[in-house]
DNA sequence: CTTGAGAACCTGTCCGAACATGTTCAGAAG
DNA sequence: CTTCTGAACATGTTCGGACAGGTTCTCAAG
């Protein structure tokens, strides 16, 4: 189920503090304790306080500047939804529940003829994302390819999350294309996110393929442009 | 000035490695030595190895299976050509025309505490795109530092394109991050636009740097919806 | 010949320590 | 009053060591 345990001491540090930035309890801007400190409390050493640091950096949800500390970047307002694939989906911000809008094999004769997909048949699970006082943020309408697991998706429903489904059917997303642009909201979507018909909001189309290019999943969101915000990091440093 | 020497051991021993891989002495797929052995041969830690180590994983040259070891993942081909970018994509075939609308040495203390530049020595570069029938469809604020030909850009005046300037200036972006989200047009900025204050507008901003770090651009952008649609490759294909 | 125990590699994680460098500020020197 | 200096404390880098766990091969037992 969920709530997997956190072996690597780091994670679980970087996990407390992500919990304290995204609740409110460290505000934007504040300062974290210093690393001696944040050592002393989880009683570990500061070299695996530094990794959890690292990581929440990674993340930007924090800063830190040399000589001074480390400072809460959060703004706890938006959510970044990552365009960097290489971004664990897992640590989206803000505490939200999603429920299943939809969950059936379908036909998509026309997305396998844009894409250039073996088949057509799909799995389309569609989520309606709240945060946890109760209001409707976005809708998430995914299609991954009706194979292996996945075909069963339907009957036994979806338990974890849907990228951990298709881990488990061998599809991992490590290329593709994006689309971002804005759209006016429909009558039913309207309804459902608890918004007036015709509002803007942001719409991403992802197409995100596995490293021999085959087909893993699209996904076509709209977003609430007061919770979300587009992230993306491109390039190397050379270092 | 140019070609400074990297003084943390860690980069040096990857910048050494990276020269290795990309030279084609350590051929695609091949092994590299134990973490023990190079660090003997650099005489460095394994730690620092180690360091060293992720930053060509992070620049995508080799990969490391737990117990087995590192390899080559890097197939010859130049580098600088495989940025996952987003691009703001005018719609294709529609000539634009691009007014200078301030061009001007500034100071940006917030700017440089935000993103660690530096200096705060700014050229100020503010443009706004019309379609050739006359509308206006974006406004693009630009920040350069305020260095070497750069630095005389307001007495001379912007001949070419911004990103020529900026190459000729030896600034090459490579990498960065870039957010997306809505924005409210100002009442100043719909008279440029010729739309209505507090209509929505797309809104990007894009920090961008050079290989080795240096601040080359901060970018806002405001794009009219209707025109305008953000689109991102990302990954590879592992052939 | 097949199998399995184990040695000998490898990388992954974590520790405590040391020293370098950046930042701030109180207090001495002018 | 202004300026400089140094203590105090922050992060940045590197070290050597320890142990866990994955992978591969050898070699003895079956």
């Amino acid at each position: 189920m969920f709530g997997q345990v956190l072996k690597l001491k780091h994670e679980r540090v970087a996990e407390q503090l992500a919990r304290e930035i995204r609740g409110g309890r460290l505000a934007l801007g504040s300062q974290l304790p210093g690393e001696h400190a944040l050592a002393t409390r989880f009683d570990v050493s500061r070299n695996t306080v530094r990794q959890a640091l690292a990581d929440l950096i990674r993340q930007g949800l924090i800063e830190t500047r040399s000589g001074k500390g480390s400072f809460v970047t959060f703004d706890g307002r938006t959510i970044d939804d990552r365009l960097g694939w290489s971004r664990a989906l897992a640590e989206q911000g803000v505490p939200t529940t999603v429920r299943i809008l939809r969950l059936e094999l379908v036909h998509e004769p026309e997305l396998a003829e844009r894409f250039d997909l073996q088949s057509a048949e799909c799995v389309a699970v569609d989520r309606l994302r709240s945060l946890d006082e109760g209001r409707a943020i976005s809708i998430e309408r995914s299609l991954v390819p009706a194979v292996g697991p996945l075909r069963n998706l339907p009957e036994q429903g979806l338990t974890g999350s849907l990228y951990a489904a298709l881990r488990s059917a061998g599809l991992t997303p490590v290329q593709g294309e994006e689309w971002v642009d804005l759209s006016r909201v429909t009558q039913s979507d309207a309804e459902l996110l608890g918004c007036a018909p015709g509002d803007l909001y942001l719409r991403t189309q992802r197409l995100s393929r596995d490293a021999r290019g085959e087909f893993v999943e699209y996904v076509e969101s709209l977003l609430n442009p007061d919770r979300f915000r587009l992230h993306l990091r491109f390039g190397e440093a050379s270092e």
